[in-house]
DNA sequence: AATCTTCGCGCAACCGATTGCGTAACGTCC
DNA sequence: GGACGTTACGCAATCGGTTGCGCGAAGATT
């Protein structure tokens, strides 16, 4: 593809190089006549400035890397990182930054940015290895913009764009509590991630200032499958709780799952709130957290943006709040059923598929 | 960022920029001695090539774009999306092509091909408006390496990498006759369409043949809301269809609520089939049309990585599959609940794992 | 021993845009 | 009319790699 080079223009016009790129830049060195003739000729001969020249002359692409963990396949199954996507996106385009992605489990950023392909590098700080973390930090001191999406593993000395998940988790339980609720299991992350012990952490504390007693905790693997193992141990279990809080909404869905196998359903047998909200919680009515993705996102992104232009930021804070739905509702029809003495197939449910040999997900060590 | 250069090899070893980089890329007019020495330096010093430079010779940045209509948001939310860019994003990453997607409704992807940012493109062919699709013709015959995933609404020059999707239409209309369905409706999506037009007319077709009498055709547009107002539409007029066929899984969903509304479920009441496969279609047992995502991306992406490096490329075809759940299963309950006269709690099996879906192979024409 | 090949490497010209500096043309002021 | 300032533009170096060409030296050929 032959493109229109400033060396064509100027040639064109009988003028020099540097007089072409200056009458487009809006260099005041030159007159008004031959500007507008330059601009003229440009417009019509569909003139472009070459990004790799520009890049190369100002040590800089412009363009902002976006590291995902794992498949993409993985990623967009939930849509937190959709919105986050779209939040990080919305502030991009504006401001003239295009995106370069990586989904991929090899560290190719770090090449990014030292080709230059890249300026700055916007993280999930969570899905990074310890390895990779340092990694970031040295580019990063080596002058690299980069921010992390979620606090990492480790203390970190990049910037972190994160979110306070209590306030919706305290808002959950005082619902709870209000619903008359006195009893909760929780079923909460894998217990060797650190954003999931985090979140059981805060469930826990947040139980407590709402005067719930926390029965019980399963550690699943926050998939659905390990979700519906782990109500299927509670229920096998007759756990005496009331109310299921989960590390995430994948994993309550398997528990509605699992409900419904066992004949029964929420919030008539027990209350389930989830975390995430992610999009078939509002079709399936799960009651749950939610993050405001989109704006960590488009923070994050305005965040790498002032840093590569130098201009301050203040970080702004995010919180997280409770969606209420139909699992954490108060089930209208509970008073009249047990008056009317109501169903009969509360008996156990068949121990080969209701009782799983193991608990799900990398229970090793406990 | 201070960043190794050649010339800072040549330097430090004494010899010329050209000795370094012919050295580094393995051209034989180098002994094997000095080779091995630049090779050394150039480890221990850190150096990367520069992306710019390289590009500003080569012509070319060797990267792909990728245009995802509407936001992200939005492109998301179908995890026939999400299935796509891992596809694209598995043959892209091996083959070193890094991606700029960019998830704007302006077309910035045509200043990236005339700014030399990317080499080629990969665009959703049914997301193209007119003037975009010959846009894009015209940067296609100017060189750049374009490919269309899905067909757009006008016969078009590029090339495009399409899924036929008859075969699952067809499966699932064979389903619902074994079922012994004899009367069906059909909400399609918008009328102005093309995409959806070609789906309506796949419907009407497969239904024809499975000897379905196709009582009415409603015309949704693809929305929640418009497919609850579409089954709304369907009750009041006490349709007599037993299977309702729809264009999109979201319009199903509408629907599932809708009759969840009027006391009814599917497919007790009535069996209904959606198209996509969406990520909630599992959680919720609509049976459905999949789309062979992931294999459609990758084939795209191998296409215009063949393009580019001008190298033959077959394209390969591509077909749907039904994938039968729940919302299609002829009711276990219905015999005896009519001969009872009451229900019977045998737990609803999960038809995704009891009726295997048609293996999504090959199934090319036999 | 003289000539012809290779081989190994340096020189310099690109790729396309940016930018410091120099300078011709013009007008101004004493 | 000469010194000076301003305006408008050209020259050339630069960013970092790539590549055609040339040249000296070593080895092969006769």
């Amino acid at each position: 593809m032959r493109k229109v080079t400033l060396q064509d223009l100027a040639e064109r016009l009988g003028v020099a190089r540097s007089t072409v790129s200056r009458a487009l830049r809006d260099d005041m060195q030159i007159s008004a006549a031959t500007r507008a003739r330059v601009r003229r000729l440009a417009h019509e001969a569909g003139y472009h400035p070459n990004a790799a020249a520009r890049a190369l002359t100002h040590r800089s692409s412009g363009v902002i890397g976006l590291v995902l963990p794992r498949s993409a396949r993985f990623v967009f199954a939930n849509p937190y990182f959709s919105d986050l996507l779209d939040g990080i996106a919305s502030v991009a385009e504006p401001a003239g930054f295009p995106l370069l992605v990586s989904a991929s489990r090899r560290p190719d950023y770090a090449r990014w940015l030292q080709e230059g392909r890249v300026d700055g590098l916007i993280a999930l700080g969570s899905s990074l290895s310890q390895v990779e973390l340092e990694l970031l930090e040295g580019l990063a001191q080596a002058g690299a913009a980069i921010v992390l999406i979620g606090p990492p593993a480790q203390p970190t000395s990049l910037r972190v764009v994160a979110c306070d998940e209590r306030p919706g988790i305290e808002r959950a339980c005082e619902h709870l509590q209000g619903a008359g609720h006195t009893r909760v299991a929780l079923v909460a992350g894998p217990a060797h991630a650190p954003y999931a012990r985090a979140r059981e952490r805060a469930w826990q504390d947040a139980a407590k200032r709402a005067h719930l007693t926390l029965e019980q905790v399963i550690h699943g693997d926050d998939t659905f499958d390990g979700g519906r193992n782990a109500a299927k141990a509670l229920l096998a279990t007759s756990s005496t709780a009331s109310a299921w809080l989960f590390g995430n909404d994948l994993m309550a869905f398997g528990a509605l799952r699992a409900l419904d196998e066992a004949g029964r359903t929420s919030p008539d047998d027990v209350a389930i709130i989830g975390f995430d909200d992610v999009m078939p919680a509002a079709l399936l009515g799960l009651s749950t957290i939610h993050q405001p993705s989109h704006e960590l996102g488009a923070d994050a992104m305005r965040s790498v943006a002032a840093e590569l232009r130098r201009t301050p930021h203040t970080d702004t804070s995010h919180v997280t709040y409770f969606v209420p739905r139909r699992t954490s509702a108060v089930p209208p029809e509970r008073a009249s059923r047990e008056a009317e003495g109501g169903r009969i197939d509360t008996g156990p449910i068949d121990p080969t598929v209701a009782i799983p040999p193991v608990p799900p997900g990398r229970t090793r060590r406990s």
